[in-house]
RNA sequence: GGGGGUGUGCCCGAGUGGCUAAAGGGGACGGGCUGUAAACCCGUUGGCUACGCCUACCUAGGUUCGAAUCCUAGCGCCCCCA
């Protein structure tokens, strides 16, 4: 094993936080192997490059030679983490937990090591937990305690509801790291209080307390809000290598050495070597970019995949051709076929009148020729096996059954 | 248990009887510019084979020629008192 020095240069990088250091250095220089802990809450099914981070991270630990256990909140996920919300989140039912369970887990190891990952759900324990326990568990934190979480606080403050049940979820969390023994959890920022909340209740059960380990939440594609499913923001992980490609490339410039931090496996030096390029102006954040985007795509897919992208990407958009693989979809077609509502029914737009809107607006073109403001109804020949395209990336091809 | 307040489109937020498919902003989308970045300019933003029709301002009733606007009940949320 590195020496816990090197260890620790390698754990640092790109994190948020380390709470608190010291504590880290002296378990890694017992030179025992630590237990790393990841809780993840199985709401959403597909996994995107922000959820990637953390995963990233440990898998970084179980190269070092540390024991890694994901925890899957299957119970967690009853209460639904208010965490980041402004509102109470509807709880899931267990079997869309469990389907949801599934998925992530075949996803994550796309970046964790199947062999070193040990994988618990924490109904196992949090089921069979009565209510005596939880009081006793319960009775280990004050209100005012809780209520200083940021959300928490800042929903009291603007008057929208919490319900009880919610504050438990840094409890529940918690005691998942007791149960579990962890040395280290992992969190975005924005889990800082659920895992201080695991330190404190290590302490008070007389366990040796977990270092807290924080990583910057990622941006999405608009660059402002965190990535997430309900913001359409995100990259997903299982997204198409030409989307993957694009949607990369479309996030703003300032945030590319972020995302080389966090979402690639390339060396720290070559990211920095990268980061004062751009600053100095000696590299074109263009290119770098493409670049970002080829790693990430070879990461989850291949670097064939990767190249194949970029060249489709150029076609697109730079040569504002079509995708050369456009997939057929088979329809009825009528002789006369309105548009509108065929563009509906291709999944390109989402309403008829959006069509309408998107034709008048001059959005919609067929095999590459924009179609004139006001025309509806064209001939079936017109579209059938022709490429439509509504703005710059959504494409079908309609086909008569 | 008592009193008060509030509920508008994806979000915020005007609107207190007709001129309201609902101001304004944000977001999103489309067009231009470009490096599918940022910034900027212009436009669109309930549905419907559509110069018209339908459905909409928490829900259900009611008053009225006419309601997002008034009344009643219910539901959600917030505040104060107990």
């Amino acid at each position: 094993m590195a020496s816990s020095l090197e260890q620790l240069r390698v754990v640092k990088s790109g994190i948020a936080g380390l709470v608190p250091e010291q504590d880290l250095v002296k378990k890694l220089d017992t030179g025992r192997p630590l237990t790393i802990k990841l809780g993840v809450d199985p709401t959403a099914p597909d996994l995107h490059l922000g959820h990637a981070v953390p995963l990233r991270k440990l898998r970084q630990f179980q190269d070092l030679g540390h024991r890694v256990v994901l925890i899957i909140g299957d119970f967690t996920a009853l209460i639904g983490d208010p965490s980041g919300r402004s509102a109470t989140r509807p709880p899931l039912t267990p079997e869309q937990v469990e389907a949801n369970a599934t998925t992530y887990i075949e996803q994550a190891y796309k970046i964790l090591d199947p062999e070193r990952t040990e994988m618990r759900r924490n109904s196992e324990w949090l089921g069979p937990l009565g209510f005596e326990e939880l009081l006793r568990l319960t009775s280990r934190f004050t209100v005012a305690r809780i209520l200083e979480r940021d959300d928490f606080s800042k929903r009291y403050r603007e008057g929208i509801g919490i319900s009880l049940h919610e504050l438990l979820y840094p409890v529940a969390q918690a005691y998942d790291s007791v149960v579990i023994g962890a040395d280290v959890e992992l969190g975005g920022t924005d889990q800082l209080f659920n895992l201080l909340a695991g330190r404190e209740l290590m302490e008070k059960m007389d366990l040796e307390p977990q270092v807290c380990l924080t990583l910057p939440l990622l941006e999405g594609t608009d660059g402002i809000q965190k990535m997430s499913k309900s913001y359409g923001n995100y990259i997903g992980l299982t997204d198409a290598p030409d989307d993957l490609f694009g949607k990369v490339m479309s996030i703003p410039d300032g945030l590319m050495i972020k995302y080389y931090r966090l979402c690639t496996a390339l060396p720290v030096d070559e990211i920095d070597g990268i980061e004062s390029g751009l600053a100095e102006g000696s590299l074109h954040p263009n290119t770098m970019k493409r670049r970002l985007a080829r790693e990430i795509v070879t990461l989850y897919n291949s670097t064939e995949m990767a190249e194949m992208a970029e060249a489709s990407f150029d076609r697109v958009f730079k040569q504002h051709d079509v995708p050369e693989d456009v997939t057929e979809v088979e329809v009825e077609l009528a002789d006369t076929v309105h548009l509108p509502a065929l563009l509906t029914s291709l999944g390109l737009v989402s309403s008829n009148s959006e069509g309408r809107r998107m034709i008048d607006q001059g959005a919609v073109r067929i095999d590459g020729a924009v179609l004139t403001a006001g025309l509806y109804d064209v001939a079936q020949d017109v579209v059938n096996g022709r490429v439509l395209q509504v703005g710059r990336r959504r494409f079908a091809r309609p086909k008569q059954l």
